[in-house]
DNA sequence: TAAGAATAGTTGTGCCTACAATCATTGTTA
DNA sequence: TAACAATGATTGTAGGCACAACTATTCTTA
């Protein structure tokens, strides 16, 4: 029975949940920052490295970011400056630029790996139970599902 | 055991997190838009309506918001101009500026209120368990109050 | 009470992002 | 194959936000 309200259970859930999600994105962008890059750069360059074939389409990177393409495209800009990105043209279709993450981004990210990976279970893994932890990826499967937006199907 | 690496089920939590509050945000933003404002805007109206003496000083609205003083300034600057929200002076401290909501700034709210409450339930609530809305509490007022930030305490 | 510190708010500036428009290239079809 | 649609990426522009600098006011204290 959808209600127009929220019962005092749901209402605890989504403040605490509203309230929260923004100082943790803001925590873990803070513990970042001593490495010189963004969380939003951190994550091209995860994405980059994960990358089977080593280089990605501008297209399909902007598409797992959740990002816009002109956003994508300015956000590479610096990358590319910094070292860590390198653009190259696809040979069969030249309306497409590959991204591909340079050994110095790889490095970069590798250095930043350990500290993020601890930041993560300092703001929010080790603060939970095992139960919890099951439970937090249940509930974000379930939401980013009927989202339309399965987590971690990506190919 | 604070391991340098996330377990499976850390990581399935972690990620399903990560890619889903952006998609949840962005859902929950579309559904507002056709009442004309932003959630961010919303958000403002909520405190106010909710602020016990119907005004608050910027400082403790830009605290509530999670906001710069310089970013709240601009907010209310939109909020003002559409007449939703009243700035006006203190007469015991003339450093402060209040800001209350308008019967108008009531009136938008209000016939947006039920929307949204709609909107949290779609996509979040309702894809839930009773026992994952109590999970989802816990969680988050968990890792809020590990950051500092415990949701839902604010006077 | 006068001087300096602290507080409240606004403005200047810059970064990040999205949307719309644009250019180039490829795909489709009549 | 010529015309039109679709796709991939970039650029112009504008909005939102933060940090730093600034003004005004109040508090503190010597």
């Amino acid at each position: 029975m959808a209600s127009k309200r929220l019962t005092a259970s749901e209402m605890r859930a989504w403040r605490a949940y509203a309230e929260t999600t923004g100082h943790l994105h803001a925590a873990l962008e803070a513990d970042l920052t001593p490495h010189g890059f963004s969380l939003g750069d951190y994550e091209v360059l995860v994405i980059l490295s994960e990358a089977t074939d080593g280089a990605l389409r501008m297209c399909d990177l902007s598409e797992k970011l959740g990002l816009s393409p002109s956003g994508l495209t300015r956000r590479l800009d610096g990358l590319v400056k910094l070292g860590y990105v390198l653009r190259s043209q696809c040979s069969s279709d030249r309306r497409v630029m590959f991204a591909s993450i340079t050994p110095t981004g790889l490095e970069a990210l590798e250095s930043a790996v350990t500290d993020h990976v601890l930041s993560v279970r300092r703001h929010l893994i080790g603060q939970l139970t095992p139960e919890q932890i099951v439970s937090l990826g249940d509930i974000f499967i379930s939401v980013g599902t009927a989202l339309g937006r399965p987590p971690g199907t990506a190919p």
